[in-house]
DNA sequence: TATATATTCAACTATATGGTTGAACATTTA
DNA sequence: TAAATGTTCAACCATATAGTTGAATATATA
């Protein structure tokens, strides 16, 4: 099944992970499992602020997601948006070998027709 | 083998394809083969500047390279950047799904120990 | 209750980005 | 050679983004 891909899903997707503190983030997730805001913060060489709305970014997209436990937040990774990306990037190829196809169907003709 | 992924590259594919105009571009020459700017540009509610300014970026990148024959410069997609990205998809999934498996054994350990 | 800890909110700044317009450049054609 | 065509360059504008700092909010602990 081809699921529809908003364009502004992907847009938001691709903005989100063309920032590479936010790609860390996330493969720290992923490494690491839930993590705390603070714990987080504490590998970068920025304000914890700038982290949180980093965070923010990631959670509006939904590629990671938080559930609160009295002051602490826990985050992890969600890869789940993930194969919103792969599946452009598999329509995009899919789209570049149709026309590979159609022209190698189009040069065999012309050498029969010859 | 595993190629190194430069952050920075990451981060100018990313930021690339995040653009809407310009996936539609990388799509358009996937689907047509090489074309002209001014053929591009007649597509998008846009100037012709802000398309070449797109198929700048577009180049920067190499998503697309460009021949020029006299006055008109012919663009055609090159998808063989779009690994990078994949692999660094890749990369990410493989990240979680080690954790998954170390915290798999662990659970298989803690129940051996009960 | 007072204080410390975890986090966000708000306001601000600097820079990057996507768009515009008008001029310039290069090449083709009349 | 003059005019038309294809494209880029330069300057500008509005908005978005990544960072900062300081205050506010919420919860835990002494």
């Amino acid at each position: 099944m081809v699921e529809h891909l908003s364009e502004e899903e992907l847009t938001d997707l691709f903005k989100c992970v063309s920032d590479e503190t936010r790609r860390s983030l996330l493969v720290k997730l992923c490494q690491e499992g839930p993590c705390r805001v603070t714990e987080l913060a504490s590998h970068y060489d920025m304000s914890l602020n700038a982290i949180s709305k980093h965070l923010k970014v990631l959670e509006k997209c939904s590629l990671i997601s938080r559930s609160t436990e009295g002051r602490t937040h826990w985050l992890k990774a969600n890869l789940s948006e993930i194969h919103k990306i792969e599946a452009w990037l598999d329509g995009l190829r899919s789209i570049w070998e149709i026309r590979l196809d159609r022209l190698a169907k189009l040069i065999e003709t012309e050498e029969r027709d010859d």
